[in-house]
DNA sequence: GTAATATATGACCTGACAGTCAAAATTTAA
DNA sequence: TTAAATTTTGACTGTCAGGTCATATATTAC
């Protein structure tokens, strides 16, 4: 990718997480960068297009990452706790990707719909692993989609939560040790007894 | 509350829910209500009021629906069942609501900051029952902020990610059956043993 | 009946913002 | 060196949406 258009689309990535997308404008994102306003639509088509971009790029990673950290675990159990860490680390480090995704998620607009589809292909990728748990007997016998969203949801929420009372006194985000609450108050309790 | 008043304000529910704050305008509102823009800014004194006037009763209803269930519960484990029952009755009802509130929690716009202190007051209700739960030892002991922002969006996300998927055929929602499901793979499981 | 108050109307104003385009600057290739 | 291709520029356009206001209608009070 040119530095410029990546220039660009880091900057959207900000100022979309910042201020939401409707309220960031095109020239807003072109200032900030230090180039002109045709300089943004020669790389991109429109401004939805660079959302598009962001979101794509952002689910890519998520699974990529999972798909190579699971791959060597056999149990169910240490698989969603391999992707609970994953996501804990690449929500922290990529913050602004996860409140623009999130926050979209529940949204309405044509946009989120486009958001909604990379999610569900997502979640289709944990529902597996837990109905395969379930399945071996690994994982309690619940409904898989509650699980698979609840996960998410559980994670998602409480890191959220986590930075924006935070967000006043600076204080950084302890992964491994949210991960363990996490994992203390819900994840090992669905290991079949 | 007038009747047109009222109208306007479950229209812009509606709408607000549909295709979110900033795709709906001033305009569309009134011509669904059947009314003259002007009559909007009579009982409104903008689009943002309107908003600010939904997320303020939504709220409250959560609070007060909370305050009267939990009043007679001794148990801090049988209190957070109660919530958790409310918060899916009342999710599934007021569906438009919460898929407003739910998506501006995580947005970063202004209108955004007035939701989450909202949120913040409602969560605080639910980390003081998690508190006295895990001093009175009814309940493990993991972080109280992780554990009541994680029920608030393991329901939520289950939910929505229930809803949307039933959007395209119909099925209705079985309250009780989704309680069970959380109940099971979760919030039982934060019971000391 | 009439004066006062509450409610409703829609043409109009204003600013903002996404997107265009012809021309200029820069880079690449030969 | 120069011609072609790529990248950048910023003034300009058209549209659209939030909000105003003078005027009109309905309701209430006496």
């Amino acid at each position: 990718m040119n530095k410029t258009k990546r220039k660009i689309f880091e900057t959207s990535m900000k100022l979309f997480a910042e201020k939401g997308y409707d309220a960031t404008s095109i020239e807003e994102i072109t200032a900030t960068v230090g180039v002109a306003k045709g300089t943004l639509y020669y790389h991109f088509s429109s401004k939805e297009e660079i959302f598009k971009f962001l979101v794509e790029e952002g689910i890519k990673l998520l699974k990529n990452s999972i798909s190579i950290k699971t791959a060597k675990l056999t149990n169910s159990l240490d698989k969603l706790r391999a992707i609970v860490l994953i996501e804990i680390k690449i929500l922290v480090k990529y913050e602004n990707f996860i409140t623009i995704v999130l926050s979209d998620l529940w949204g309405t607009s044509k946009r989120s719909k486009l958001c909604r589809n990379y999610f569900y292909e997502y979640m289709d990728i944990i529902d597996k692993i837990v109905i395969e748990g379930i399945e071996k007997g690994e994982i309690i016998d619940a409904d898989p989609n509650v699980i698979s969203s609840g996960i998410f949801g559980f994670i998602g929420t409480s890191l959220i939560y986590k930075l924006r009372k935070n967000e006043n006194n600076n204080k950084q985000i302890d992964v491994l040790e949210l991960f363990r609450q996490i994992d203390k108050s819900f994840i090992i309790k669905l290991a079949r007894a």
